[in-house]
DNA sequence: CTGCTTCCGTACGGTAGCGCACAGAGCGAC
DNA sequence: GTCGCTCTGTGCGCTACCGTACGGAAGCAG
C-alpha cells in the first residue's frame, strides 16, 4: 500500500477511507500535535478545519453561561472532531478541547466540504460515524439523569482508555470534575473507593488502570451500550481495512 | 403552487423542499394519524418509514434496562422523526413515540433513501436539521447535569407549545416525569408553583398556558439556545420559503 | 534545602430530588 | 347514584451531591 503516512492509519475512519479518495486528501492533511488543554473550537466560533486524533483525544464540552460545563462526547482515534462543518451550520454550541495530549491531523473545511460533496464513501462514512456520535450523545444525557457518580467516572475512564494505548491516562481530578459536570471533591471520593478496591492508582494527574474488568463490572450499561454501537455502526475500523464500499451501506 | 396536499407545508421541512423534489415524493408520502402514546420506532427495532409530523409531537425517548427513562429530543413540525434512516445504521437505541396527538407525513425507507443518495439540496436541508437536533441532545444532556427541575419543566413546556398552535397541551404529569427522567410527585410540585403563580392551569391531564413569558422568564437558558439553534440553522423554515436551495449553502 | 504551586484528601452543614405511602378529587361506566 | 379508575396533592425519611473550607502531600524552581 503507497501511502505516504503511516501514521493515517492510526485513525480509523482515515484508515476507512478507500486508497483513490485518500489520494486527492494527502496534500490537505497536515499531522498537527494537540497538547492538552488546546482548545480547537471555542463554543459558537467558527470552524476553520476538521481533526482527525490519532493518538490524542478530544472531549467535547459543552459550556453553561455560568461558566459550568459538561462533556458531551469524547473522540479519539475511531473518529472526527468538527462534524458541524459538513453537516451544515458551520458552529455549534460546543467547545472542543484536547484532553489528552498526543497527534493528529487536520483539514481544511475547504477541501472537508469538497470531498463531501462528492456524496462517495467518504460522505456515507462521515454520517455513520456522525450517527454513533449522536448516540453517545444521547447515552451522555440519560447516564447524566440517572446514575451514580461513581458509574459515571468507571465509564468515563473506560471511554478514554479505549481511545488511549496502555493502561494510563494524564487527567487531574479537576479536569475529570469539569467533564462530568460534578465538584472535583466528588471525583476524589469515587477515585478513593476505587483506589481503595484496587483497580486504580491515582497519583497527581496520573491514573494508573489496575483492573480493567473490575471497571467495567462497576460501570453502567452506558458504558457497554455506546462501545457496541460504535462496533456496530464503524465495523471495518476494528481490523483496519479500508474497504470502506462495503462498509457504509446504509 | 401546484400541490396536491395543503397540509404538506404544515411540516417545516417538506415545506422547504424544492417543488421538483416533492414531485417525485407525492405519491410516495403518506397522510397518517399518530395518535398519543403510538410508538412508531422501538429501541434497536427496524425503521421502515420516516415521520414528518404535522400537528403531531414526537418524543425521541432514551429507555434504559431497569425501564428508568429520559427524553433526548423533541420533534414536531419542524423536523422528521428516524434520522438514523439516512445517516445510516438503521437503528437507534431510541425509541420514539407520539407525545402529543396530531398528524404526519410517513414516507418509506426505500424512497427516502433514494431522495437522499441523490445529493441535492434535500441531502443538505436534512442534515442541517440533524445538526440542530444534536444541538438539542446535547443541550439536554448538559440541562439534565445542571438544572433544577423546575427549569426543566418550564423548558419542557415551551419547547412543547412552540410546536403546538394554541396555549393548551394534553399531557399527565405521569408523562412528563418520563420524558424528564423524574418522579411524578417532583413534576406536580413544580407545577404547582407555576400554577399558584398564575403561569399555568392544570387539571387532569390538559395544561392551559397563562402566562408564557413568565414561563420564559423562569426556564435555564437551554431553552432559548435550542430555540436560537433551531432558527439559525433553519431560517426559511419560518416564513414557509420553498427557496431551500439558498439555505442549505454550508 | 526552602519555598511555592499544584494536586489531592477530608470534613460538615445544606438541599434537591428519591422512594414510598396515602388521601382526595375528577370523571366515566354501569 | 355509585363504583372504580385515573390523576393529582401531600408528607416523611433518606441519599447523593453541592458549597465551602482547610490541611497536607508531591513535585518544581531557585
Amino acid at each position: 500500500m503507497k501511502v505516504a503516512l503511516p501514521e493515517l492509519d492510526q485513525n480509523l475512519l482515515l484508515a476507512a477511507i478507500p486508497v483513490q479518495e485518500r489520494q486527492r486528501w494527502l496534500p490537505e492533511l497536515e499531522f498537527v500535535e494537540l497538547p492538552l488543554g488546546h482548545v480547537l473550537y471555542e463554543s459558537n466560533g467558527t470552524m476553520t478545519h476538521v481533526y482527525f486524533p490519532t493518538t490524542a483525544i478530544v472531549s467535547l464540552l459543552y459550556v453553561l453561561e455560568d461558566g459550568a460545563s459538561a462533556e458531551i462526547a469524547v473522540v479519539g482515534n475511531e473518529g472526527v472532531v468538527g462534524v458541524s462543518l459538513f453537516m451544515g451550520g458551520g458552529s455549534t454550541p460546543n467547545r472542543a478541547v484536547v484532553q489528552s495530549a498526543g497527534f493528529g491531523f487536520k483539514l481544511n473545511a475547504h477541501a472537508m466540504r469538497e470531498e463531501f460533496e462528492r456524496a462517495g464513501p467518504v460522505l456515507h462514512l462521515l454520517l455513520r460515524y456522525t450517527m454513533a456520535l449522536i448516540v453517545q450523545m444521547s447515552q451522555t444525557a440519560v447516564c447524566n439523569r440517572h446514575h451514580s457518580l461513581d458509574q459515571q467516572l468507571c465509564r468515563w475512564l473506560l471511554l478514554s482508555l479505549d481511545r488511549l494505548s496502555g493502561n494510563e491516562l494524564s487527567m487531574t481530578q479537576e479536569l475529570i470534575a469539569n467533564m462530568l459536570g460534578v465538584r472535583r471533591e466528588g471525583v476524589s471520593e469515587s477515585a478513593l473507593k476505587l483506589q481503595k478496591d484496587g483497580l486504580i492508582r491515582y497519583s497527581r494527574g496520573r491514573i494508573t488502570v489496575l483492573d480493567r474488568p473490575g471497571l467495567e463490572h462497576r460501570t453502567c450499561e452506558c458504558y457497554a451500550v455506546v462501545k457496541a454501537e460504535y462496533d456496530r455502526l464503524l465495523p471495518l475500523l476494528k481490523n483496519g481495512s479500508f474497504g470502506a464500499d462495503s462498509a457504509v451501506k446504509n
